[in-house]
DNA sequence: TTAGCCCTACGAAAATATTCGTAATAGAAA
DNA sequence: TTTCTATTACGAATATTTTCGTAGGGCTAA
């Protein structure tokens, strides 16, 4: 079935995966945070409450203050991303995705290191 | 000013990039492949026009079928839409970002090779 | 010339996504 | 108890994106 979140919809999964659980007030904090500008109490609320009932995330109702947990896998949810991503935009050549991601993102040496560990253990198999 | 195109539009910028210049036709039989679907021609038609308005494409109406060309960069747009997936669904990190991306879609060796070059010169800045 | 086809322009419907106001009410505070 | 505050539920307005029908007209083949 695989559900694909929606803009706004991501934001809050991020969100989700990063505290594990939260409150939508906790949400919203968070989102306005990220938006610089407030965003109304409501809309989150009802953002989540859509993305319960399409299955997105389930929530612990026992207290009148809802608790959220993301339901969809994070690793998964992303690689469905790039990989809508490298059809979408790159021709399907991850590659060609990899590279320009990597240009402008100053990752750290050891990140690259990482990187190169798991392109020899590819080149194995 | 960077405007950013919506779903559909990137798919058509995706298929002038690939081909440098098409006709509504072309691309309306291009997209209708892709998604494996019948697409109406006017539905293209329009989504074309929209884009003209808005700049992301300009067209040569010399003749009667136009001739439509993306003047948007192909490399700046793919720039900013990974480095947007990987502050919106990365946490910014670009390595987590590049090895998902690598373990699906099967690269060939050579690509392989090639971004492992890439890599070390990197490494070597 | 006329019929048929293909093209553009344009408006508007349909589908999706986002935002917010209002009402009801539980629980805390006075 | 009464009042105040925070929270949920819900409906609806808005905004955005996608889809398509129809009209007008050029071009070509008969």
């Amino acid at each position: 079935m695989s559900l694909k979140p929606t803009e706004s919809e991501l934001e809050i999964l991020q969100i989700l995966w990063q505290k594990n659980s939260c409150t939508v007030r906790e949400v919203n904090e968070e989102l306005s945070k990220l938006k610089q500008t407030e965003i109304g109490y409501t809309t989150t609320l009802k953002l989540m409450q859509l993305m319960h009932e399409k299955g997105l995330v389930e929530r612990d109702a026992s207290n009148r203050t809802h608790v959220y947990k993301a339901l969809l896998n994070q690793k998964k949810t992303q690689k469905s991303l790039v990989n809508k991503l490298i059809d979408t935009a790159f021709n399907g050549s991850a590659s060609q995705l990899v590279m320009p991601a990597l240009s402008d993102h100053k990752s750290s040496p050891e990140e690259l290191e990482a990187i190169k560990k798991y392109l020899d253990q590819l080149n194995q198999k």
